[in-house]
DNA sequence: GTTTTTAATCGTAACATTGCGATTAAATAA
DNA sequence: TTATTTAATCGCAATGTTACGATTAAAAAC
């Protein structure tokens, strides 16, 4: 049916598996990691710089700025675009709870 | 086109989002957190906990296997899946390396 | 050997994602 | 005002994902 069942799962699982949607795609990866290199970036530098069609990165930010991992500015004729610090660092704790969890001395394939 | 253009991207990008795709779904998050829970957990328990079908169960273990960050031991007619360690450890060196990038101190959008 | 149990696989319907050409919108420059 | 520049949006084709009923496979119990 390709849609999660949402309503089936905690809030934490949901918000861990929008985040991870994000990342699930090394364009926004590319975005992102030019965005830390170069903060802050204009969309059509980053069209330059990884390859794709202007409306297809344009889509990719729409995702990340909805997501509010990055923040655009408008200058002019123009778009700058950077990391939401905060909102970044909000994400990492979430992810990190997720990511290191104990793992178990003991399990069944040991 | 629905198909990530992988060849453009750098092997640490793809790598990176093929780990964010596995935890791009509520129910492989669900999975996994059992699994950190009760390791290791028997397909059938994964299905009553998490409230899927059995074979939708089996085809987001079978992804999460492919991946190598869970592996699965058969027992008679049982199947007792558990978190693959060192893997998930890996995993969270290639994660963190993405996350825990220095955060610039002034971007266009300070 | 037959039945039961457990999980993988097949097939397919419903839906989501990706990519981009064409167009539009909005600011600037001429 | 009329280009020009830059990026968002629209529309659509191609592809990927998710879910599950039906079936199959394989081991265990009887």
């Amino acid at each position: 049916m390709g849609l999660a069942k949402t309503e089936m799962f905690t809030d934490e699982q949901n918000e861990i598996s929008l985040f991870a949607k994000a990342f699930g795609h090394p364009a926004r990866v590319a975005i992102l990691q030019q965005l830390f290199k170069i903060d802050g970036c204009y969309c059509g530098d980053l069209v330059t710089e990884i390859g794709l069609a202007q409306p297809t990165i344009s889509q990719h930010l729409k995702e990340l700025k909805y997501l509010g991992l990055i923040k655009g500015n408008v200058e002019g004729t123009s778009v700058c675009y950077c990391i939401h610090a905060e909102n970044w660092t909000k994400m990492k704790v979430i992810m990190a709870q997720f990511l290191d969890q104990d793992l178990p001395k003991e399990g069944c394939c040991s």
